[in-house]
RNA sequence: CACGGCAGCAU
């Protein structure tokens, strides 16, 4: 089962679903029963390669046999999220608590994601809070949130919530930072780009190809051209492949 | 022993 799990994973990964499920067909003629692990497998490449139908049908199936767990609740719920499906992963979730299993960090970060994809922040807001008093607040909820609030506009509260986490002893991490570095940089507010640029720098985050590109192309957008080769030149210099 | 949530761009 390890074996042919690790395999199954490999290919969902690479988006080669079809020789994974040609894997899981040898697993059945070999008579090695697939576990919970390996359908998470499969139905995970199913929802990442976009074919939610059939991750649906799988998850169907296995649950006539009870297998589900939280995992592949998540793996459903986030499948469905990506897709803008968010009523249907809200179902799901509520499935999921109905079989008595207890909700955690991921489900909590998949659906925040799927709140703040619809635009729904008062929603996104409720679970968030919901979830830290379960004591789960972590840096990915943080980063998922303070995105949504970006896409919205609303790049003060995205602030405040990184303060917030500062306060709380969450370190932001490089994701963070290049989130609201991308959305100053959009808004053509590059003094506060900049202020975060550095601030991340002092908390020895390292800045990567997408935190560069950001600052770069608010400088562009602004006629920088300057500030934005030095950019472009410093990146270089550190050994960060522009892309 | 293996599986799940977060950032830019991708006409």
């Amino acid at each position: 089962v390890f074996t042919y799990s690790g395999l199954i994973f490999g290919f969902c990964k690479k988006g080669e679903i079809d020789r994974a499920f040609k894997l899981r067909d040898e697993m059945l003629t070999k008579n090695v029963e697939p576990n919970i692990v390996t359908y998470n497998a499969l139905i995970d490449g199913l929802c990442k390669s976009g074919d939610i139908v059939k991750a649906r049908q799988l998850f169907e199936a296995i649950l006539d046999k009870g297998l589900p767990n939280g995992v592949t609740y998540t793996i459903m719920i986030n499948g469905y999220c990506k897709s803008m499906n968010v009523a249907e992963a809200f179902r799901l979730y509520g499935e999921m608590l109905s079989r008595g299993i207890l909700p955690d960090s991921f489900v909590y970060g998949a659906l925040i994601d799927g709140c703040c994809k619809e635009g729904n922040l008062e929603k996104a807001q409720d679970l968030f809070q919901e979830m830290v008093q379960r004591g789960f607040a972590s840096i990915h909820s943080y980063n998922t949130l303070i995105s949504g609030y970006c896409k919205c506009g609303k790049l003060k509260e995205a602030n405040q919530l990184l303060e917030d986490m500062i306060k709380k002893q969450i370190a932001p991490n490089h994701v963070t930072y290049s989130t609201v570095i991308h959305w100053h940089s959009m808004e053509g507010n590059m003094e506060v780009a900049n202020q975060l640029f550095s601030e991340m720098q002092e908390r020895n985050l390292i800045p990567n190809a997408i935190t560069y590109t950001s600052l770069i192309q608010g400088h562009s957008r602004k006629g920088h051209v300057a500030e934005a080769f030095a950019l472009f030149e410093e990146m270089v210099a550190k050994g960060i492949e522009p892309d």
